[in-house]
DNA sequence: GGTTTTTTAGGACATTTGTCCAGTAAAAAG
DNA sequence: CTTTTTACTGGACAAATGTCCTAAAAAACC
């Protein structure tokens, strides 16, 4: 988590040190639940190791995921730590996992510590904000078939660990048709 | 624009009156381009009176509406502001429109005044996911017709002013499914 | 290693949604 | 007010995508 933070804000080993007293550990089985839907999400975790997936279900009782984060990379509901409202989604790890957390009284602390903090905040929602931006712009221009070959062309990762009825319902799509586009794209 | 960020943070008269050497206005006819696709976008716009749309142009050069933008509410290609890159998007008005605009060098100026501008930047890109995600989640939850029925339902507003064509796209259909689900729904 | 469970592929058919188009209604322009 | 342009509706057909299902492959379990 230091060094995303480092890459973002010049952070003295010092400040950084901060961290120290905030963090604290998870370990999750694959297959388990991080958060579930109607829980407030009040922490943001960080993968050390392994896969996580975010999901909802629909009114057909369907699992639709949501995203997917990997090593090094933060999770959580973020709409419901902003809003403080219920999720919507489960969150769930793909794999045995190894977190560090960093929960809401611990942000607000570090908010508090100072502008650079609070910069480093903005900055990292701004991220996530553009991440999600892609993401929808790749849901109005693109076709099922197209987004399956955006990430068969630039995120091959997705296609080594998520398992493909996973990845049909992140495509926006059924796991039938994902076979479909598999089958004309290979 | 005042009144939004005393909406989000207790600032006094003093304080937002440093907005008035930073804020500039701009009028825009019906029909008038904002910003166009490859710009960078440098100012975030606020509207006092007018609409706005974002669309983009997909492969087969039909345009796709991002999202619209009413009175009271900012609008920019956020996402090329945030990252400094060229926009996808452009951004056109939909009737006469009246603005308010904050530009980089302006907020980079907010910004660097102190610990509450800070945190007023980073709670409104907090609020500008939160409605991104609200409307992931329509996308990857819903059908185009139950996208149709929520804006029926609680955003009269989107039917009384905006032209059904860029409805459709919006709700990622076409114009002709769009009449078709209108039909059965009225 | 063998057994059970889960995941994936794909056939047959149904439904949804898109394409193309023409007629009408509504809005903008002169 | 009349003309011209633009927006909206809906028919007929085509293409894309979903549903249901079965068999094979892969993974997990004992």
């Amino acid at each position: 988590m230091k060094t995303i933070f480092q890459s973002i804000q010049d952070f003295s080993s010092a400040e950084l040190s901060l961290l120290d007293d905030l963090i604290t550990f998870r370990t999750l089985k694959k297959g388990e639940l991080l958060l579930t839907e109607n829980e407030v999400c009040n922490e943001i975790v960080f993968i050390e190791k392994g896969i996580l997936r975010s999901f909802f279900v629909n009114h057909k009782g369907d699992e639709i995921t949501n995203c997917f984060a990997f090593e090094n990379e933060f999770m959580a509901s973020f709409a419901s730590f902003i809003t403080e409202e219920k999720a919507e989604e489960n969150i769930q790890a793909l794999a045995n996992t190894k977190l560090q957390i960093l929960n809401k009284k611990a942000l607000k602390k570090l908010y508090e510590s100072g502008f650079k903090w609070q910069e480093t905040g903005r900055k990292l929602t701004e991220l996530e904000f553009v991440n999600l931006h892609k993401r929808m712009v790749s849901f109005q221009k693109l076709s099922g078939a197209q987004r399956y070959q955006e990430l068969y062309e630039n995120h091959q990762k997705y296609l080594q660990l998520i398992p493909l009825q996973y990845l049909a319902s992140y495509l926006g799509i059924t796991p039938r048709h994902l076979s479909r586009i598999r089958k004309a794209v290979v």
